[in-house]
DNA sequence: ATGAACCTTCCAGTACAGTGGAAGGTCAAG
DNA sequence: CTTGACCTTCCACTGTACTGGAAGGTTCAT
């Protein structure tokens, strides 16, 4: 399979393809004597756990790391639970200070639409913020 | 007042001082003899609204528009207002896709604890993922 | 034989908000 | 007079995940 077919049968392109190989992700592929990239078939479904650990919100450095695990022969499985167990502490984190500013957010605006503009001294910048 | 004093007023560095003054967030301060940069007091004033806008969760690029709008010596409330509003729809997409996210992964973080790594296929990276 | 569609490498740039470091100038104290 | 703290400019780099484009090679159909 060449690198245009794998792109689709991914959902991707082939600069990003091309990226995962110089980044570790993917390993170089076999060569034809044009020096085209040639794929196994089982390149669809390493980009497809790709995705999907995108999609869980891993890094490309943590997917890395699991795909580098595999490779030496073992499970990644514990490592795995662990990035999943840390992730959702950091989704919490970032949930929770987020869920913060809005209500910050939302007073300040709540303040903006019922001050008149003329109350804002010359002084300060705005006193919406 | 030197950009070290500065610095120090308004708890942040000379280097992002100097970057706030190349980005067009500060106007270019006075020179002395000596060519070091010489503050008046209202520069304390402008930094603190910078650092509360982006406590606010704008954007260096946002914040600058409001100062601009203040230097042409209008009252920039109702931009502010609409920057605010902007912002707050944002975070509430964004909370709620974290909010999807955090599902996803207490779901796979629940099977990772469950099962056991025996289970594994070699065919797949990993089936927690 | 020629054009389209594909592939190759390499270099550079995107957005964001700074940070690091080199080479050199200025000022006050000892 | 020199040491140290401070300042200047300029250039490059950080991290993340790609994206764009140039210059050139390959394959296949017409």
């Amino acid at each position: 399979m060449r690198i245009g077919q794998l792109a689709e049968a991914t959902g991707t392109t082939t600069k990003t393809l091309r990226f995962y190989e110089e980044s570790g992700l993917l390993t170089p592929a076999e060569r034809l004597a044009s020096g085209y990239r040639d794929y196994a078939d089982d390149a669809v479904g390493r980009i497809g756990f790709i995705h999907r650990g995108q999609a869980a919100g891993l890094t490309l450095a943590q997917i890395r790391q699991i795909l580098k695990i595999r490779e030496h022969g073992q499970t990644p499985c514990s490592h795995v639970r662990d990035l999943l167990g840390e992730r959702l502490r950091e989704l919490d984190a970032q949930i929770a200070e987020l869920a913060t500013l809005r209500e910050t957010i939302a007073q300040l605006h709540a303040n903006a639409a019922e001050l008149e503009p003329e109350t804002c001294s010359v002084g300060e910048v705005c006193r919406y913020v």
